[in-house]
DNA sequence: TCCTTGACTCAGA
DNA sequence: CTCTGAGCCAAGG
């Protein structure tokens, strides 16, 4: 079993902002497509790091840094992640402000605002 | 040190 | 489409 130093846990936070940074105006990603453009930490078992890797990018949003975009980050079924606080009508707030439409169930069409983070791969 | 909780995802029913 | 259970990490009290 291969634990993570609290340095490669940074490392990993830090990994996680910059892709968030990355996210144009307007569009969303998935909690674990940032983990899909994050390379597993060496050593790490590859079925481990996929079953819990999206709970530590959520782990990174709730402690990000001021410039970072948190609120288009969303779970895979398009929708706001519930959390302690009452942040979720922030959330909705901000994005529809930007132009991101919600459906009658609280959803985002992934098909159409979602990012697979090309701009990010391509630079 | 033990115990609880967490901004998740996927497969199966 | 909705609901459940498994996965078995990491931080904080």
């Amino acid at each position: 079993m291969k634990y993570l130093s609290p340095a490669e846990k940074q490392l990993f936070n830090i990994r996680v902002w910059e892709i968030v940074r990355r996210i144009p105006l307007g569009r969303v990603i998935t909690y674990g497509k940032i983990a899909e453009l994050i390379q597993p930490l060496p050593g790490m078992d590859p079925k481990e790091y996929l079953a819990w890797s999206p709970r530590w990018v959520g782990g990174a949003m709730a402690s990000c840094p001021e410039d970072v975009p948190w609120q288009r980050v969303i779970n895979s079924q398009g929708k706001i992640s519930l959390r302690k606080g009452s942040g979720q009508s922030v959330q909705r707030q901000l994005l529809e402000d930007e132009g991101v439409q919600f459906d009658e169930r609280e959803r985002v069409d992934l098909r159409k605002y979602g990012w697979e983070g090309s701009d990010f791969k391509a630079s």
